[in-house]
DNA sequence: CTTAGCACTCTGAGATGAAGAGTGCTAAGT
DNA sequence: ACTTAGCACTCTTCATCTCAGAGTGCTAAG
């Protein structure tokens, strides 16, 4: 049985008074502040229907509604538009990221802290896949004690870098190797790379210098395991604080330490639908310990390709339609910043 | 005045207890507890003493005494001594820094989850002041769309890389550039870089391709700002939240607010006192809202030199004693991976 | 100088009770 | 057949009160 007209009106209400205020909503409340033109009794006997059927609960017999996980999700899918973030939001946004280009890390950075700031969220940034970048110079430049450093930079402008033992090796190999490397790889994808011959031809060649090998390996190798584990960045305990839900330092805790385990945050990641934008609404969700909190998270792109996601961790109760909003506008305007030179 | 052989045992059980069980410790307690051979009612009359001089605290009338700042501060300096962490903490510390030199960044942040994992405290791992590190390579990469990388290596082996916009230069050029760049830079400090002649020298050179002036002056500018800004790592938010002291949500939200500035913590990095190791304890600390709070922090060094620190921000009623063991161990291990081949 | 004894103070945990919010049900109205 | 007023009922929340317990400071005796 589908939900009528005005049982979706009672349910956006319930859900918005409900995310304005904190605090379970009565069919009175309703009736005052929402034009439905019918009496709290009838409100009642809807709001009874609606909890039969899932979308509302009650804390206990004398409390009003709040949404379920499936109300919210009715919401966040059949009433909710995702709001145009206001002129300001906007212009603070392009402010603050808009002129960054110059430093990834710190643009990232002030991104994810930005958001936060604005949705009083936790953020969630993933840095980009490599994968599907074009290498642009491999360098293997020595250092002390028998080291080298192995430089990757992708023409995307992000760098990898690995410390590697290379005892023995002269500086000039080492140059010699960098030209190897930088002949057969610049140009190609680091997938291309990984999945195709090209690897193959290099350890052809590189049998000439055999003891570099090492140093290739590990190259590779690091690139694999950054394509599958991104580096993120997760900002904004102290925001999070500021809804009565984390009022209970147990369950902020619980959140926060589950989190910060990076393997956590690399298993949600992966878990993510594929969608360009979405919201995961609580138990969703399926790390236990953050079930209490809903993810929005929306797809950035560099040079026009899926680069990573920018997302938020907050209260079930969250507005969904405002955050969706700002996440969005988030991936545009760190996407154009990343694709083009802007201004 | 200064304090008889029995106040310090008093202000010594009192600190202690009060460590141990966080509530204030009565004059039962101590003569319980602590084997000093006098009754309730002596150390009733040193408590009342010691609270005169400012080193105790009643926080009302019928509760027990806590210390004040000044009391942790003489117990510190006067009455605990550093304790060496148990060989299992060493072998852990060991086991899990010890075998990461090949990517900086997840040194330092394994380092730095590692000692909040282990203090239950909030663990702040200031970067290398790159300053003092020797050039190692200067590099400039082509990207797309007329921009091009600068990356800076040090020997020690940490990168500084800066996007810079560079339109209508050739890639042909950036090489040349790259090769100026070694030949006038490499062997030098960062330091004698920015305020030396060098820079002249260079300056002059590059008239030559007087379009890579710009590119000159980022890289440096980026030099000098990270010189001045070093990254660091802030982690355990949710550990520091196990200490009852943080249990107030307010209290602790003002806390990880004002950490969570960056410009917070590098005036806070930039006012430590430069002891190898210290104790900041409560207000000794400028910052007023981690006055609740204490640091911890020891110096670890790169090839022999100070590069950063490495500290804990926690209640002020923290094991002084053990914690300042742990982080003198961990600067020392993270020394040791960054200075030379261990194992 | 130390200590036993004692009156005093303050907190914290229950217990109690009244107010308030909200519901479900019934019966009457349209 | 749907809507609504009325009402009894439930459950939480808050303030008030009391009482036990912990700890102190003071006094006087050892």
């Amino acid at each position: 049985m589908g939900l009528d007209q005005r049982k979706l009106r009672v349910l956006q209400s319930v859900v918005e008074a409900y995310i304005a205020n904190a605090q379970p909503v009565g069919s009175r409340t309703i009736a005052r502040d929402f034009d439905l033109n019918v009496s709290p009794a009838t409100i009642r006997n809807e709001m009874a229907d609606l909890e039969n059927m899932g979308y509302l609960e009650q804390p206990h017999t004398s409390a009003g509604r709040i949404p379920s996980d499936l109300g919210y999700r009715m919401y966040v899918d059949q009433i909710a538009r995702i709001a145009q973030p206001s002129r300001d939001e906007i212009e603070v946004i392009q402010k603050v990221i808009g002129h960054r280009v110059s430093e990834m890390e710190s643009l990232f950075y002030t991104a994810s802290r930005l958001l936060s700031e604005m949705t009083d969220c936790l953020s969630l940034l993933a840095g980009p896949f490599t994968g599907r970048s074009v290498l642009s110079a491999v360098e293997i430049v020595p250092l002390r004690r028998g080291r080298a450093m192995v430089l990757v930079v992708t023409e995307d402008g992000f760098v990898q870098n690995q410390i590697v033992d290379s005892p023995g090796i002269e500086p000039e190999q080492m140059e010699h190797a960098s030209e190897i490397f930088n002949q057969y790889l610049r140009g190609h994808t680091v997938h291309e790379i990984l999945h195709g011959s090209l690897l193959e031809a290099l350890r052809h060649e590189l049998n000439l210098t055999q003891e570099l090998m090492d140093t290739a390996m590990a190259l590779l190798l690091s690139q694999k395991t950054s394509e599958q584990h991104p580096d993120f960045f997760l900002e904004g305990a102290a925001n999070i604080m500021k809804h009565p839900e984390f009022h209970d330092i147990h369950r902020t805790q619980r959140v926060l330490s589950a989190l910060s385990r990076r393997s956590v945050i690399w298993d949600l990641l992966r878990r993510f639908p594929k969608e360009d934008i979405f919201a995961l609404i609580g138990a969703e969700n399926v790390y236990e310990d953050i079930q209490e909190c809903s993810v929005v998270s929306a797809v950035y792109y560099v040079g026009g390709k899926a680069a990573g996601r920018i997302g938020v961790i907050g209260p079930r109760r969250m507005n969904y339609s405002r955050i969706m909003g700002i996440v969005k506008a988030m991936t545009e305007v760190v996407s154009d910043s990343l694709s083009d030179g802007q201004a």
